[in-house]
DNA sequence: TCCTACGGCGCT
DNA sequence: AAAGCGCCGTAGGA
């Protein structure tokens, strides 16, 4: 034990000559102090708790006394917390600048914290900057635990409430019109600190009565299965784990459900560990007992309603894999709940849903010392969380909402879970074969910049490796050693190297190896070394989609994302051959690939919602709406226009739905040649040919600048928190991106089925956007792409006034795609 | 050592 | 800066 007296020194006396035997790191050199105590009363109200000493606190020897703590204390001064009421520390008392604090020297300084606590006893504490959140909490993400109270994870004081707030050191880092407003930030956020601690709004210990169970034993376990079975309606979450250390892949074959939870109330939840964690674990099941349990949890899984938080996305998975149950009867989910209510990303997450939504503090941490027992704590919190919010968002759902919720996003979920878990096959061979061609250019381009006068140049001065990745170091030498103007600026205002300056430079061997050596690095790292990282056990690529990825109800790929593989004209610029990377996706043995794409999808929903006749006619009669649309503002035959001037249509076609002001419009118009008259002028008869669809896009405004929100057909809603052009443009956006995403959505849940109740082997292997890819065998072919083309036009909506097409392709891999004509059954030539 | 921000770039 | 994404590597702070 470290000698207690050093740390009684309070109430105004100090002492800088103490000896503390606890650690090594009082006999630095570096430090004149030894062993710093707090300073403040005893019962203070806040008690501030940095890191560790700076070099003027050290000096000085008082804590938060140097040029930091001089800031923090103006800056508490000025949130109305009275000096006199606080008492300052650190988590560590001797610090040496520098130097990397082994666990033993942590641990003896928490033994002289803990004391310190006890005595002073303060109402709340205030941890200065993340490391001390860190270490008072467990719980990492300063940014996000702003404004919140934590429970303090030290032993023995969890029922302490812990405020985190920045650094004070971090304004230091920043100048001008920035240091002012994390400056404000920063005293709003200790006012709020204050208020929160004067009217006594957050406390812990706050939440209704919990009845938690964990079954340890055999009999235990069979007990909560009974229980459970009394109930019909459950919520369920799973906890699995990795049984290596590397990243589980799928069929996660070294991965295991390491605990499966329930909950039917609120503050009641049960958990049945399945698999060991930690040295600490008490779990001793034999297979015997093991299977038994498993076979009881599967008839659960199999008859019971169930829900749970992102249950169907990732839960569902693993009890397919591990309890062969494939689909289980879901009929909420709190996630995609939250998501319906709420679009703002990031913000779904568990735990933060309950601090907002319920009486429940957080739970996380328990994460971080996850042992069995520790791991079902935590599951019986999370099932705990997710029937309370059950409770809580499924009245404040409309009624809109609950049919995207019931008919659309719970049914696409299954739909996309199991299109995730077959997965799609990879030609593995091609991919090691291109990894190697990748390699080898990117080798040869990477030696011949490093040859280059100006590189070798820059490697002198700045004794060290060029490296061709750094945006620092290539603005240095196009800058500094070739004297090549800015033509472009970052964010933060340096000289910018994108692909568009490069393309500008690109007559300058450097500039344009750069340019190829981008390109490269581009298809083998996100590309080629991603989907093979990823590659699944059974060869297959098994991508992940979010439902609730999107603020505008689009979803979204991710590991690998496989909405963004780069088309066959972009591969064209880099290899010779355009095809190689798409056609690494094939469909599976013995089958083929059939893509079904909208055709202008977004611009048939725009031009239902806008309701504008004229353009409305276009899609109607079948037209090429771009062409036509050049006629009209040209006033000449559809058969009179010219490439250039269809072009010029589809460009204020997309420009209006993606918002594009006016005068960036004219200006790209400008830039492809027109003069800036003609431009102005399109744009004008534009708006007299097609005065639906401006009429509508100013309807778009009002709303948000009304009702702060906007709602499509489907019900999907986007909020607004203020009218600026940003919002503008976003709202101009919104409806025709979201609905035209939900056509696609409808119609990936529709194929499904019917292929299904239909017994066809043919399945969804993928979908991007406006386009569903299946894999289909060969005799089946024409059958499937005659009810997908089918299925997918015959969506029929009040709204939906104009037809909506769908153009086929098919092939032997995705990047080899023909035409396909239903009515001929055969396939036109290449695209 | 980890985490975050940034510059950059692929897709619809 | 024309909307919406995910992911790469670098750079810098903690």
């Amino acid at each position: 034990m470290p000698q207690l007296s050093l740390i009684s020194i309070v109430d105004g006396e100090y002492r800088t000559d103490l000896k503390c035997a606890a650690c090594d790191l009082c006999s630095s050199p570096l430090l004149v102090t030894n062993c710093m105590p707090g300073t403040g009363p005893h019962n203070a109200t806040y008690m501030i708790v940095g890191r560790s000493p700076d070099k003027g606190d050290d000096k000085i020897g008082r804590p938060m006394t140097g040029v930091n703590g001089r800031l923090l204390h103006e800056m508490l001064r000025e949130a109305g917390i009275n000096y006199n009421n606080c008492y300052f520390t650190n988590t560590l008392r001797c610090s040496p600048f520098e130097t990397t604090i082994k666990e033993r020297q942590w641990a003896s300084c928490r033994d002289y914290f803990i004391k310190e606590l006890e005595e002073v006893n303060p109402t709340v504490l205030i941890a200065a900057g993340a490391q001390a959140m860190t270490w008072l909490t467990g719980q990492t993400g300063l940014r996000k635990l702003r404004r919140r109270g934590l429970p303090c994870a030290i032993s023995g004081q969890e029922s302490r409430l812990v405020f985190p707030i920045e650094q004070p050191a971090s304004l230091l880092n920043t100048r001008g019109p920035e240091q002012v407003v994390m400056r404000n930030s920063m005293v709003a956020d200790l006012q709020w600190i204050r208020e929160q601690t004067q009217s006594g709004n957050i406390m812990l210990g706050g939440d209704i009565p919990k009845d938690y169970r964990v079954a340890m034993t055999p009999q235990q376990a069979d007990d909560i299965l009974d229980e459970i079975e009394t109930h019909d309606l459950l919520a369920c979450d799973l906890e699995t784990g990795s049984t290596e250390w590397e990243p589980m892949l799928f069929p996660y074959s070294n991965g295991r459900v390491v605990a499966v939870g329930f909950s039917w109330g609120p503050g009641i939840a049960r958990a049945i560990p399945l698999y060991a964690r930690g040295v600490d674990s008490f779990l001793l099941w034999t297979d015997k007992i093991y299977e038994h349990i498993k076979t009881r949890l599967a008839k659960i899984f199999r008859e019971k309603k169930l829900f749970g938080q992102n249950f169907l996305s990732f839960d569902q998975k693993w009890v397919r894999s591990s309890f062969g149950v494939d689909f289980c009867n879901i009929d909420f989910d709190t996630m995609v709940a939250h998501y319906l209510l709420d679009e703002e990303r990031g913000t779904h997450g568990l735990e933060r849903l309950a601090l907002v939504y319920t009486t429940m503090s957080p739970w996380k941490s328990l994460f971080a010392l996850a042992d069995t027992n520790n791991l079902c704590r935590y599951l019986c919190h999370d099932v705990d969380a997710t029937w309370r919010l059950r409770e809580v968002f499924e009245p404040m759902l409309s009624q809109k909402q609950k049919w995207l919720l019931q008919e659309l996003l719970l049914p696409l979920s299954d739909v996309l879970m199991d299109v995730e878990y077959k997965g799609v096959r990879v030609a593995d061979e091609a991919l090691e074969n291109l990894n190697g061609v990748l390699t080898k250019k990117i080798v040869s381009v990477t030696s011949r910049v490093r040859k280059r006068q100006q590189v070798r140049g820059w490697e002198s001065v700045n004794n060290d490796e060029f490296n061709p990745g750094s945006p620092v170091q290539v603005a240095d030498i196009m800058q500094n050693y070739m004297k090549l103007k800015c033509i472009k600026r970052t964010g933060s205002q340096a000289f910018s190297t994108d692909k568009e300056v490069l393309a500008h430079y690109n007559s300058r061997p450097f500039v344009a190896d750069i340019e190829m050596w981008r390109r490269l690095m581009k298809l083998q790292s996100t590309y080629v070394e991603q989907t093979r990282r990823l590659l699944g056990e059974d060869g297959k690529a098994h991508t992940s989609y979010k439902v609730h990825g999107t603020v505008t109800g689009r979803i979204s790929s991710s590991s690998p994302n496989l909405m963004n593989l780069p088309r066959n004209d972009t591969v064209a610029k880099i290899l010779d051959d355009g095809s190689l990377i798409k056609s690494l996706f094939v469909p599976d043995e013995g089958q083929v690939l059939l893509q079904a794409d909208y055709s202008q999808i977004e611009l048939r929903v725009m031009a239902c919602l806008s309701g504008d006749e004229r353009f409305c006619g276009f899609f109607r009669e079948g037209k090429d709406a771009h062409a036509a649309t050049a006629a009209v503002v040209q006033s000449c035959l559809i058969e009179q226009v010219t490439k250039e001037q269809r072009q010029g249509a589809k460009k204020v076609g997309f420009g209006i739905i993606y918002g594009m002001g006016e005068e960036s419009l004219i200006k790209s118009f400008v830039e492809e040649g027109n003069t800036e008259s003609a431009a102005r002028k399109f744009l004008s008869d534009h708006k007299t040919a097609f005065p639906g669809v401006w009429r509508y896009m100013g309807m778009q405004e009002r709303m948000i600048r009304m009702q702060k929100y906007q709602e499509t057909p489907f019900g999907r809603r986007r909020r607004y928190t203020e009218v600026n052009q940003e919002s503008i443009r976003q709202a101009y956006n919104f409806p025709t991106q979201s609905t035209a995403s939900d056509l696609t959505l409808l119609s990936i849940i529709r194929i499904y089925h019917a292929m299904k109740q239909l017994g066809i082997q043919a399945r969804i292997v993928l979908t991007v956007y406006d386009s569903i890819i299946l894999s289909v065998p060969m005799e089946k072919f024409w059958e499937v792409a005659r009810i997908v083309k089918h299925l997918m036009e015959s969506l029929s909506f009040h709204w939906l006034t104009v037809p909506i097409k769908v153009d086929l392709e098919a092939g032997m891999d995705w990047g080899h795609l023909k035409k396909v004509d239903l009515e001929n059954q055969s396939f036109k030539s290449d695209i």
